[in-house]
DNA sequence: CAAACTTTTGGTAATAGTTATCAATACCAA
DNA sequence: TTGGTATTGATAACTATTACCAAAAGTTTG
C-alpha cells in the first residue's frame, strides 16, 4: 500500500473532462485526442491515455467493457448499462431506473463467497437504425468500428 | 451477403475445442496455444487466433468481453455470466438457473427499439480466495494477469 | 521570494496482442 | 486424376496502449 498521491486537476484534466461531456458518449482515446487537441493543440496522445486511466482509477470517468480491441470510456458518472448494436457498433445508454436493475438480486447464486462491488449489464443485439435499413448498417455517423487518431500534420 | 463458405472440422480445431474442454476455463490465445501444442507441436498461433474467431463466429465457443487488452475465450456454450476477480483477475462462471436470469426481463425500459439477441451481465468484486487472504492476492496459481506465449524453441 | 520537492506533461520509443499475407498443404467433388 | 476450395504454418505488419524520461508546472518549506 503505498501512501497515495495528490491528485491535481490540471487543465488538460478539466478540459478532457469537459469534451467527454460535450462530445458524443463512450469516445475512444483517439476521438477524444481530437475533441481535445482542438482546445490544447499541443497535448500529447500519451497524455490523454494517461489522464484516461487516472481519471478512471479517481471515478470520474469510467472504462466501458468491450470485445473489441480499443478501450472506450464513459463519462456517465451514475450507475447505467449499455446496448451494444453488432451492426453498427454504437452503444447506447440504458437508464438505472429499469425493471432490470430493480430486479437485479444483489447476490445471486453462485456468488456466495464472491463480494459483488459492480454489477454491470450488457446487451448485444441490433439498434433501431440498423433494423429500419436491414443487415447492413448505411448510417456512417452512428457507425463505431475501430476509430485511428487523426494523421499528425 | 456472400456465400457462405464451408466450414472444415479439421484435426486442428477438434484439439483446439478438446484442449478448451479439458484446461481451466477461459483461457487467452497464448495458454490454448500452449495446450494445443503439446499435442500439436507444429501448430501455428495463428491457427490458433484464427481458428478462436472462426469458431465463435459458429457458436463453437464465445469471446468473453473483458476490459483488459487480451481476449479470452469460453467453450461453455450455454448461457451464463461471469464474476471477475478484481484482486486476482480469476473469472468464475455463474450458473444460468440463477435468479438473475429467471428474472431478467427480456426487453427492459430503454430498449424499446432494440432487437436484444443477447444480454450479458458481468459482476466484479473479490472472490473467495481474495478476501480470506486480504487486499493482495498471493495465491500464484489463481491469477490472471496477462499471460504471454512460451518462448520460441 | 527562492529552494527543494512532487506531479504532470509532451515527445517518442517500445511493447504486445492480434491480424494480414502468402506459398504450401490438405481436403473434397467430379 | 484433376481442379477447386479451405486451411495451415511461418512470419511480417499493424496498432492500441504503455513505458520512459527530460522538461515544465505546481506546491510546500524555509
Amino acid at each position: 500500500m503505498q501512501p497515495e498521491k495528490d491528485f491535481r486537476l490540471t487543465r488538460q484534466r478539466q478540459i478532457i473532462l469537459e469534451e467527454m461531456r460535450r462530445m458524443r458518449p463512450h469516445p475512444n482515446a483517439c476521438e477524444l485526442y481530437d475533441a481535445v487537441k482542438s482546445r490544447l493543440p499541443h497535448i500529447s496522445l500519451a497524455t490523454v491515455y494517461r489522464n484516461l486511466e487516472i481519471l478512471s482509477e479517481k471515478g470520474f470517468v469510467r472504462k466501458i467493457i468491450t470485445s473489441g480491441r480499443q478501450k472506450r470510456f464513459d463519462i456517465n458518472a451514475g450507475a447505467h448499462y449499455h446496448a451494444h448494436c453488432i451492426l453498427c457498433g454504437t452503444i447506447v445508454d440504458i437508464p438505472v431506473a429499469t425493471e432490470v436493475m430493480r430486479v437485479l438480486p444483489e447476490k445471486p447464486d453462485g456468488l456466495e463467497n464472491f463480494r459483488v462491488m459492480e454489477t454491470r449489464v450488457e446487451f448485444f443485439g441490433h439498434c433501431g437504425a440498423c433494423r429500419s435499413i436491414g443487415t447492413t448498417a448505411e448510417d456512417e455517423d452512428s457507425r463505431r468500428g475501430p476509430v485511428r487518431c487523426s494523421p499528425a500534420e
